[in-house]
DNA sequence: TCCGGGGCTTCACATCCACGAAACAGACGC
DNA sequence: GCGTCTGTTTCGTGGATGTGAAGCCCCGGA
Protein backbone atom coordinates (compact mmCIF):
# COMPACT_ATOMS: atom_id res chain seq x y z
CA UNK A 1 0.00 0.00 0.00
CA UNK A 2 1.27 3.78 -0.97
CA UNK A 3 0.15 6.65 -0.82
CA UNK A 4 -1.69 8.54 -3.33
CA UNK A 5 -0.17 11.51 -4.87
CA UNK A 6 -2.54 14.11 -6.42
CA UNK A 7 -3.23 17.01 -7.87
CA UNK A 8 -5.29 19.64 -5.85
CA UNK A 9 -7.87 21.05 -7.30
CA UNK A 10 -6.83 19.27 -10.73
CA UNK A 11 -7.70 15.47 -9.70
CA UNK A 12 -10.84 16.58 -7.07
CA UNK A 13 -12.69 13.70 -8.40
CA UNK A 14 -10.25 11.00 -8.28
CA UNK A 15 -9.88 12.05 -4.64
CA UNK A 16 -13.06 11.56 -3.94
CA UNK A 17 -12.90 7.88 -4.88
CA UNK A 18 -9.70 6.94 -3.22
CA UNK A 19 -11.46 8.22 -0.16
CA UNK A 20 -14.44 6.18 -0.61
CA UNK A 21 -12.04 3.06 -1.07
CA UNK A 22 -10.15 4.52 2.16
CA UNK A 23 -6.82 5.05 -0.02
CA UNK A 24 -4.47 7.14 1.59
CA UNK A 25 -4.18 10.31 -0.34
CA UNK A 26 -1.39 13.46 -0.91
CA UNK A 27 -2.45 16.20 -2.36
CA UNK A 28 -0.35 18.59 -3.69
CA UNK A 29 -1.56 22.21 -3.93
CA UNK A 30 -1.43 24.66 -6.91
CA UNK A 31 0.64 27.81 -5.87
CA UNK A 32 -2.22 29.97 -5.84
CA UNK A 33 -5.01 27.40 -4.89
CA UNK A 34 -6.88 27.19 -1.33
CA UNK A 35 -6.37 24.04 0.71
CA UNK A 36 -9.21 21.89 0.98
CA UNK A 37 -11.13 20.46 3.68
CA UNK A 38 -9.85 17.52 4.76
CA UNK A 39 -11.89 14.49 4.02
CA UNK A 40 -10.20 11.86 7.10
CA UNK A 41 -7.07 10.90 8.63
CA UNK A 42 -6.01 9.29 5.90
CA UNK A 43 -5.21 12.39 3.85
CA UNK A 44 -2.73 15.52 4.02
CA UNK A 45 -1.97 18.21 1.49
CA UNK A 46 1.53 20.18 0.60
CA UNK A 47 1.68 23.34 -0.82
CA UNK A 48 3.44 23.23 -3.80
CA UNK A 49 6.43 24.43 -4.60
CA UNK A 50 7.52 21.89 -1.90
CA UNK A 51 10.97 20.35 -0.93
CA UNK A 52 11.15 16.12 -1.19
CA UNK A 53 11.91 16.29 2.25
CA UNK A 54 8.53 18.30 3.02
CA UNK A 55 6.14 15.62 1.11
CA UNK A 56 8.35 12.71 2.27
CA UNK A 57 7.23 13.81 5.87
CA UNK A 58 3.86 14.22 5.12
CA UNK A 59 3.90 10.79 3.82
CA UNK A 60 5.12 9.19 5.99
CA UNK A 61 2.94 10.57 8.76
CA UNK A 62 -0.48 9.49 6.64
CA UNK A 63 1.30 5.89 6.05
CA UNK A 64 1.73 5.80 10.16
CA UNK A 65 -1.89 6.75 10.88
CA UNK A 66 -2.41 4.37 8.03
CA UNK A 67 -0.65 1.65 9.96
CA UNK A 68 -2.69 2.98 12.98
CA UNK A 69 -5.61 2.27 11.74
CA UNK A 70 -5.21 -1.12 10.55
CA UNK A 71 -5.90 -2.44 7.19
CA UNK A 72 -3.57 -3.95 5.03
CA UNK A 73 -4.63 -5.15 1.74
CA UNK A 74 -4.55 -9.09 0.98
CA UNK A 75 -2.04 -9.82 -1.97
CA UNK A 76 -2.62 -12.03 -4.85
CA UNK A 77 0.01 -13.42 -6.95
CA UNK A 78 -0.14 -15.07 -10.52
CA UNK A 79 -0.18 -18.56 -9.77
CA UNK A 80 -3.67 -17.95 -7.55
CA UNK A 81 -1.97 -17.64 -4.08
CA UNK A 82 -3.99 -15.31 -1.90
CA UNK A 83 -1.25 -14.47 0.73
CA UNK A 84 -2.84 -12.25 4.32
CA UNK A 85 -1.72 -11.85 7.66
CA UNK A 86 0.94 -14.40 7.30
CA UNK A 87 -1.68 -17.15 6.23
CA UNK A 88 -2.01 -17.78 2.58
CA UNK A 89 -4.88 -20.37 0.46
CA UNK A 90 -4.83 -20.86 -3.57
CA UNK A 91 -7.59 -20.22 -5.74
CA UNK A 92 -8.61 -21.85 -8.26
CA UNK A 93 -8.58 -20.42 -11.69
CA UNK A 94 -12.20 -18.72 -11.94
CA UNK A 95 -11.88 -17.59 -8.34
CA UNK A 96 -8.66 -16.41 -8.48
CA UNK A 97 -9.95 -14.14 -11.40
CA UNK A 98 -13.19 -12.96 -9.74
CA UNK A 99 -11.23 -12.03 -5.91
CA UNK A 100 -8.57 -9.80 -8.44
CA UNK A 101 -11.41 -7.92 -9.60
CA UNK A 102 -12.46 -7.14 -6.06
CA UNK A 103 -9.13 -6.50 -4.64
CA UNK A 104 -8.82 -3.89 -7.58
CA UNK A 105 -11.56 -2.31 -5.55
CA UNK A 106 -10.71 -3.38 -2.44
CA UNK A 107 -13.36 -1.39 -0.22
CA UNK A 108 -15.52 -0.60 -2.72
CA UNK A 109 -18.84 -2.18 -4.85
CA UNK A 110 -17.99 -4.48 -7.55
CA UNK A 111 -20.89 -4.94 -9.37
CA UNK A 112 -22.41 -8.59 -10.26
CA UNK A 113 -21.95 -7.74 -14.04
CA UNK A 114 -18.30 -6.46 -13.64
CA UNK A 115 -17.33 -9.62 -11.24
CA UNK A 116 -19.19 -12.18 -14.36
CA UNK A 117 -16.60 -10.34 -16.61
CA UNK A 118 -13.77 -10.84 -15.22
CA UNK A 119 -14.66 -13.93 -14.03
CA UNK A 120 -15.75 -15.55 -17.26
CA UNK A 121 -13.62 -13.00 -20.05
CA UNK A 122 -15.11 -15.41 -22.97
CA UNK A 123 -18.74 -15.26 -21.69
CA UNK A 124 -20.47 -16.07 -18.01
CA UNK A 125 -22.20 -19.42 -17.59
CA UNK A 126 -25.51 -18.83 -15.93
CA UNK A 127 -26.46 -16.66 -12.95
CA UNK A 128 -26.31 -18.87 -10.70
CA UNK A 129 -22.78 -19.58 -10.88
CA UNK A 130 -21.44 -16.25 -9.79
CA UNK A 131 -23.29 -16.60 -6.97
CA UNK A 132 -22.20 -20.23 -5.84
CA UNK A 133 -18.39 -19.20 -7.28
CA UNK A 134 -19.02 -15.98 -4.73
CA UNK A 135 -20.45 -18.73 -1.96
CA UNK A 136 -17.15 -20.98 -2.13
CA UNK A 137 -14.65 -17.97 -2.49
CA UNK A 138 -16.01 -16.54 0.81
CA UNK A 139 -15.34 -20.18 2.52
CA UNK A 140 -11.56 -20.39 0.97
CA UNK A 141 -10.75 -16.60 2.09
CA UNK A 142 -12.51 -16.61 5.80
CA UNK A 143 -9.71 -18.30 7.48
CA UNK A 144 -7.32 -15.19 6.02
CA UNK A 145 -9.59 -12.78 7.87
CA UNK A 146 -11.02 -11.65 4.68
CA UNK A 147 -14.62 -11.06 4.20
CA UNK A 148 -16.74 -10.34 1.07
CA UNK A 149 -19.79 -8.40 1.61
CA UNK A 150 -23.06 -8.09 -0.04
CA UNK A 151 -24.74 -4.75 -1.04
CA UNK A 152 -27.93 -6.02 -2.06
CA UNK A 153 -28.96 -5.76 -5.81
CA UNK A 154 -25.74 -2.79 -6.21
CA UNK A 155 -22.56 -5.98 -6.15
CA UNK A 156 -19.50 -7.26 -3.69
CA UNK A 157 -17.60 -5.38 -1.40
CA UNK A 158 -14.11 -6.61 -0.03
CA UNK A 159 -13.26 -5.83 3.11
CA UNK A 160 -10.90 -7.38 6.19
CA UNK A 161 -12.95 -8.95 8.61
CA UNK A 162 -13.50 -7.16 12.18
CA UNK A 163 -13.87 -10.07 14.26
CA UNK A 164 -10.29 -11.98 13.23
CA UNK A 165 -8.20 -9.11 13.92
CA UNK A 166 -8.62 -9.78 17.52
CA UNK A 167 -7.79 -12.86 17.01
CA UNK A 168 -5.10 -12.43 14.48
CA UNK A 169 -2.93 -10.08 16.64
CA UNK A 170 -3.68 -11.63 19.87
CA UNK B 1 -11.05 23.54 22.74
CA UNK B 2 -8.20 25.44 20.45
CA UNK B 3 -5.01 24.35 18.89
CA UNK B 4 -1.96 25.24 20.54
CA UNK B 5 0.63 26.80 18.06
CA UNK B 6 3.94 25.99 18.95
CA UNK B 7 7.25 26.53 17.60
CA UNK B 8 9.74 23.70 16.79
CA UNK B 9 12.27 22.65 17.32
CA UNK B 10 12.37 25.14 20.02
CA UNK B 11 9.09 24.04 22.38
CA UNK B 12 9.82 20.46 22.02
CA UNK B 13 9.16 19.89 25.81
CA UNK B 14 5.99 21.56 25.51
CA UNK B 15 5.03 19.59 23.16
CA UNK B 16 5.05 16.27 25.01
CA UNK B 17 3.62 18.07 27.61
CA UNK B 18 0.37 18.98 25.37
CA UNK B 19 0.14 16.09 23.56
CA UNK B 20 0.06 13.89 26.83
CA UNK B 21 -2.92 16.04 28.12
CA UNK B 22 -4.94 15.32 24.71
CA UNK B 23 -4.38 18.64 23.30
CA UNK B 24 -4.17 19.22 19.24
CA UNK B 25 -1.20 20.65 18.37
CA UNK B 26 -0.12 22.79 15.59
CA UNK B 27 4.14 22.94 15.36
CA UNK B 28 5.55 26.11 13.48
CA UNK B 29 9.10 24.18 11.78
CA UNK B 30 12.19 26.82 11.54
CA UNK B 31 12.94 27.46 7.78
CA UNK B 32 16.00 24.97 7.95
CA UNK B 33 14.60 22.37 10.52
CA UNK B 34 13.57 18.91 9.47
CA UNK B 35 10.50 18.03 9.62
CA UNK B 36 9.21 16.11 13.07
CA UNK B 37 7.62 12.40 13.20
CA UNK B 38 3.95 13.24 14.09
CA UNK B 39 2.87 11.53 17.66
CA UNK B 40 -0.88 11.41 16.85
CA UNK B 41 -3.89 12.38 14.73
CA UNK B 42 -4.17 15.98 17.03
CA UNK B 43 -0.83 17.19 15.41
CA UNK B 44 0.16 19.15 12.62
CA UNK B 45 2.73 20.90 11.29
CA UNK B 46 3.53 24.06 8.31
CA UNK B 47 6.73 25.37 7.18
CA UNK B 48 7.52 28.89 7.78
CA UNK B 49 7.19 31.32 6.22
CA UNK B 50 3.63 30.31 6.19
CA UNK B 51 0.52 31.89 5.04
CA UNK B 52 -2.39 32.33 7.12
CA UNK B 53 -4.31 30.81 5.18
CA UNK B 54 -2.30 27.89 5.23
CA UNK B 55 -1.96 27.75 8.96
CA UNK B 56 -5.55 28.43 9.23
CA UNK B 57 -6.50 25.30 7.24
CA UNK B 58 -4.19 23.24 9.11
CA UNK B 59 -5.68 24.13 12.26
CA UNK B 60 -9.18 23.68 11.16
CA UNK B 61 -7.61 20.29 9.67
CA UNK B 62 -6.32 19.72 13.40
CA UNK B 63 -9.57 20.64 15.17
CA UNK B 64 -12.01 18.30 12.86
CA UNK B 65 -9.74 14.93 13.77
CA UNK B 66 -9.94 16.42 17.15
CA UNK B 67 -13.72 16.36 16.98
CA UNK B 68 -13.41 12.36 16.98
CA UNK B 69 -12.14 10.75 14.43
CA UNK B 70 -15.19 10.32 12.79
CA UNK B 71 -16.94 14.01 13.04
CA UNK B 72 -16.44 14.64 9.00
CA UNK B 73 -18.77 14.85 6.91
CA UNK B 74 -20.71 11.42 5.81
CA UNK B 75 -19.63 10.49 1.96
CA UNK B 76 -22.43 8.37 -0.60
CA UNK B 77 -20.94 6.94 -3.33
CA UNK B 78 -23.19 5.85 -6.24
CA UNK B 79 -23.26 2.68 -5.13
CA UNK B 80 -25.24 3.44 -2.28
CA UNK B 81 -23.02 2.78 0.39
CA UNK B 82 -22.29 5.50 2.83
CA UNK B 83 -19.31 5.67 4.75
CA UNK B 84 -18.40 7.71 8.00
CA UNK B 85 -16.47 7.75 10.73
CA UNK B 86 -14.29 4.25 9.37
CA UNK B 87 -17.58 2.49 9.32
CA UNK B 88 -19.87 1.87 6.44
CA UNK B 89 -23.76 0.73 5.79
CA UNK B 90 -25.37 -0.09 2.46
CA UNK B 91 -28.50 1.82 1.66
CA UNK B 92 -31.48 0.53 -0.65
CA UNK B 93 -31.89 2.61 -3.77
CA UNK B 94 -35.20 4.78 -2.41
CA UNK B 95 -33.30 5.54 1.00
CA UNK B 96 -29.87 6.21 -1.21
CA UNK B 97 -31.79 9.14 -3.26
CA UNK B 98 -33.50 10.66 -0.13
CA UNK B 99 -29.99 10.28 1.94
CA UNK B 100 -28.50 12.13 -1.18
CA UNK B 101 -30.61 14.91 -1.14
CA UNK B 102 -30.40 15.12 2.59
CA UNK B 103 -26.66 14.89 2.55
CA UNK B 104 -26.64 17.85 -0.35
CA UNK B 105 -28.23 20.36 2.01
CA UNK B 106 -25.87 18.94 4.72
CA UNK B 107 -27.41 20.63 8.13
CA UNK B 108 -29.72 22.57 6.85
CA UNK B 109 -33.43 21.83 6.43
CA UNK B 110 -34.89 19.98 2.97
CA UNK B 111 -38.55 20.17 2.65
CA UNK B 112 -40.61 16.67 2.50
CA UNK B 113 -41.79 17.62 -0.69
CA UNK B 114 -38.31 18.33 -2.00
CA UNK B 115 -37.80 14.82 -0.10
CA UNK B 116 -40.42 13.15 -1.81
CA UNK B 117 -39.38 14.12 -5.63
CA UNK B 118 -35.78 13.00 -4.62
CA UNK B 119 -37.35 9.72 -3.47
CA UNK B 120 -39.49 8.80 -6.34
CA UNK B 121 -38.64 10.88 -9.39
CA UNK B 122 -41.38 9.14 -11.40
CA UNK B 123 -43.53 10.29 -8.52
CA UNK B 124 -44.27 9.42 -5.00
CA UNK B 125 -46.01 6.46 -4.12
CA UNK B 126 -48.53 6.88 -0.67
CA UNK B 127 -48.00 10.00 1.46
CA UNK B 128 -46.68 7.56 4.29
CA UNK B 129 -44.39 5.94 1.80
CA UNK B 130 -41.56 8.86 2.94
CA UNK B 131 -42.36 8.78 6.76
CA UNK B 132 -41.73 5.19 6.83
CA UNK B 133 -38.70 5.59 4.86
CA UNK B 134 -37.28 8.36 6.49
CA UNK B 135 -37.96 5.93 9.85
CA UNK B 136 -35.96 2.99 8.37
CA UNK B 137 -33.16 5.84 7.20
CA UNK B 138 -32.77 7.01 10.79
CA UNK B 139 -32.13 3.31 11.85
CA UNK B 140 -30.08 2.74 9.57
CA UNK B 141 -27.82 5.55 9.95
CA UNK B 142 -27.78 5.55 13.49
CA UNK B 143 -25.03 3.40 14.05
CA UNK B 144 -22.84 5.44 12.12
CA UNK B 145 -23.22 8.39 14.67
CA UNK B 146 -25.62 10.21 11.98
CA UNK B 147 -29.08 11.97 12.88
CA UNK B 148 -32.22 13.15 10.85
CA UNK B 149 -33.78 15.90 12.60
CA UNK B 150 -37.33 16.85 12.03
CA UNK B 151 -38.32 20.40 12.12
CA UNK B 152 -41.89 20.02 12.25
CA UNK B 153 -43.87 21.47 9.28
CA UNK B 154 -40.95 22.16 7.51
CA UNK B 155 -39.19 19.22 6.83
CA UNK B 156 -35.66 17.04 7.97
CA UNK B 157 -32.10 17.86 8.40
CA UNK B 158 -29.66 16.02 8.74
CA UNK B 159 -26.57 16.48 11.16
CA UNK B 160 -23.87 14.60 12.97
CA UNK B 161 -25.04 12.73 16.60
CA UNK B 162 -23.41 13.84 19.42
CA UNK B 163 -24.54 11.52 22.13
CA UNK B 164 -22.80 8.57 19.81
CA UNK B 165 -19.24 9.92 19.82
CA UNK B 166 -18.14 8.05 23.20
CA UNK B 167 -19.51 4.84 21.92
CA UNK B 168 -18.16 4.82 18.71
CA UNK B 169 -15.29 5.49 19.70
CA UNK B 170 -15.34 2.90 21.95
C1' DT C 1 -58.49 24.43 30.49
C1' DC C 2 -60.01 20.93 27.68
C1' DC C 3 -60.65 19.29 22.93
C1' DG C 4 -59.76 18.36 18.04
C1' DG C 5 -56.72 17.96 14.35
C1' DG C 6 -52.44 18.22 11.78
C1' DG C 7 -47.98 16.45 11.48
C1' DC C 8 -44.95 12.77 12.54
C1' DT C 9 -43.63 8.32 14.46
C1' DT C 10 -44.03 3.57 14.78
C1' DC C 11 -45.85 -1.00 14.14
C1' DA C 12 -47.86 -4.83 11.63
C1' DC C 13 -48.51 -6.85 7.45
C1' DA C 14 -48.11 -8.18 2.54
C1' DT C 15 -45.58 -8.62 -1.73
C1' DC C 16 -41.69 -9.21 -4.61
C1' DC C 17 -37.10 -10.22 -5.61
C1' DA C 18 -32.05 -10.96 -4.60
C1' DC C 19 -29.06 -13.70 -2.63
C1' DG C 20 -27.51 -17.88 0.21
C1' DA C 21 -26.93 -22.65 0.54
C1' DA C 22 -27.32 -27.49 -0.33
C1' DA C 23 -27.36 -31.25 -3.43
C1' DC C 24 -26.24 -33.13 -7.66
C1' DA C 25 -23.57 -34.06 -11.95
C1' DG C 26 -20.06 -33.61 -15.64
C1' DA C 27 -15.07 -32.66 -16.67
C1' DC C 28 -10.38 -32.80 -15.68
C1' DG C 29 -5.94 -34.00 -13.64
C1' DC C 30 -2.88 -36.75 -10.59
C1' DG D 1 -10.29 -44.10 -9.18
C1' DC D 2 -10.37 -40.15 -6.20
C1' DG D 3 -10.50 -35.54 -5.32
C1' DT D 4 -10.93 -30.92 -7.23
C1' DC D 5 -13.06 -27.51 -10.19
C1' DT D 6 -17.04 -26.06 -12.30
C1' DG D 7 -21.87 -25.39 -13.44
C1' DT D 8 -26.98 -26.32 -12.71
C1' DT D 9 -31.24 -26.95 -10.24
C1' DT D 10 -33.90 -26.09 -6.40
C1' DC D 11 -35.58 -24.26 -2.17
C1' DG D 12 -35.45 -21.12 1.77
C1' DT D 13 -34.48 -16.75 4.04
C1' DG D 14 -34.25 -12.14 4.51
C1' DG D 15 -34.15 -7.44 2.45
C1' DA D 16 -36.70 -3.67 0.03
C1' DT D 17 -40.85 -1.30 -0.71
C1' DG D 18 -45.72 0.03 0.18
C1' DT D 19 -50.05 0.40 2.74
C1' DG D 20 -53.14 0.86 6.64
C1' DA D 21 -53.81 1.92 11.21
C1' DA D 22 -52.69 3.16 16.01
C1' DG D 23 -50.22 6.64 18.97
C1' DC D 24 -47.85 10.92 20.41
C1' DC D 25 -47.07 15.76 20.67
C1' DC D 26 -47.95 20.27 20.05
C1' DC D 27 -50.80 24.11 18.78
C1' DG D 28 -54.81 26.72 18.14
C1' DG D 29 -59.58 27.38 19.27
C1' DA D 30 -63.83 26.93 22.00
Amino acid sequence: MDVALLSWPADAERRATLAAQGVPRLLMIDADAAPPTLIDCLEDWVRLPASQTDIDARRAAILTRHAGHGSDRPVLDRDGVLRCGGEWVSLPPVEARLFEALLDRFGAVVSRDALARAGWPAGAPGRNALDVHVLRLRRRIAPLGIVIKTVRSRGYLLERGSALLSVESA
